[in-house]
DNA sequence: CGATAAATTGACCACCCGGTCATTAATGAA
DNA sequence: TTCATTAATGACCGGGTGGTCAATTTATCG
């Protein structure tokens, strides 16, 4: 049995295509508790007993939608972690805050699931998916920070851990204003903040 | 006409308090689509048509406890900022940790309403809000950049609406960790965490 | 084609929601 | 005590929810 046993795996393509773009949309506009089943078979144009043939439950349908989004995001993180290998670390994390930029324009729906699972969700699991993402961070910026301590560009002595967390903090902050501003056509000015918030995280405020 | 014709204001202290004290706990433990007046009602003990004479939607008693939330927060943040006029910004920000970290102590429940209000919230008039309190922190904050900025603690330089925001972001994020931590019992140094914020909006990872 | 198996459907279920309002209980003045 | 006014109550309403399943359509194969 090396095959999935999941129905919906075997599903035409086009026809996952149209029930996971419904669900996108059902739950980057409302969140888990608010989302409808009803609204995603609508919108699916299927019928309900169908999507709960490939999902037993809303919860399920969730999972696999929010695993989308945090793969997407992965495969984002690690484009630019490998193409900046070489970079200094002050443009290294432009490079980092261009990707994140970049996703939210490509990916709109996707970095609003994102940024719910983040922020507030009360989401089924909500613990492990926050501890799962969590370690994600920690990971990808504790790599980034320590090649930065290797070759020196920022004192060794820091914790390491408290300085991931404050870019944790600084670039999921940014890039969730970026969210919200270019929902409402916002327009703020990309290169200055760079530049501010690079300049930030080598000089401080002094 | 002076006194208020809200029917609420007009009950029985003790009454008010029992309607409060439920609202508190039913919009803290769920978010605003969640909550339930039936479950108010019935930690209230009193009837539902009664509940809705005081308050005539739900909105608008969900109006009333958030009011109530950020006045607390505003009431905490005047008082740091009027006790710690005098020290240096790094005592300062010191003392602000403090204080945020002793306002989750002391009310949780309306910490977990004010976080739900920054982070997600899919709350009526969300954008008002939110613009309030971003309202809220840039003048707080902006403040006290601005003390710092005069004494020359921190380079004058600096994009001040910039700083507010790392400030906001580094202080708001660290808080929530806190809040969240703290329902779950796990411990952390706090002194160690201070110390590491204020070394690091001094100098940066530099 | 006919028969069997598999996929799809949507009416239906129990439950909960915010909100209403006729009925009942408490209050206070004469 | 009586009666009018006001406050409190909870049964009830329309509507939406996640989930089910008997009935129907579609696909498969001899």
């Amino acid at each position: 049995m090396i095959s999935s046993t999941n129905k919906f795996d075997q599903l035409p393509t086009e026809k996952q295509a149209r029930i996971v773009n419904a669900s996108i949309s059902e739950f980057a506009e409302r969140d888990y508790e608010t989302a409808s089943m009803n609204k995603v078979v609508e919108r699916a144009g299927i019928a309900k007993g169908s999507l709960f043939n490939y999902f037993k439950t809303k919860g399920s349908l969730y999972y696999h939608i929010y695993h989308l989004a945090i793969g997407e995001v992965k495969s984002y993180l690690r484009k630019v972690r490998d193409e900046t290998a070489d970079l200094l670390f002050e443009e290294r994390l432009a490079k980092i805050v261009d990707s994140g930029v970049q996703f939210i324009t490509d990916h709109p729906r996707l970095a609003r699931i994102y940024f719910r699972l983040i922020y507030s969700a009360d989401s089924p699991d909500r613990q492990k998916i926050v501890a799962e993402l969590q370690q994600l961070s920690d990971d990808y910026l504790g790599e980034i920070i320590q090649d930065a301590m290797d070759r020196g560009e920022i004192d060794s002595q820091i914790n390491k851990s408290q300085a991931v967390f404050y870019l944790d903090a600084v670039l999921n902050r940014f890039l969730k204003e970026f969210h919200e501003s270019s929902s409402n056509d916002n327009q703020f000015d990309r290169d200055e903040w760079v530049k501010g918030i690079t300049k930030f995280f080598s000089k401080g405020l002094k």
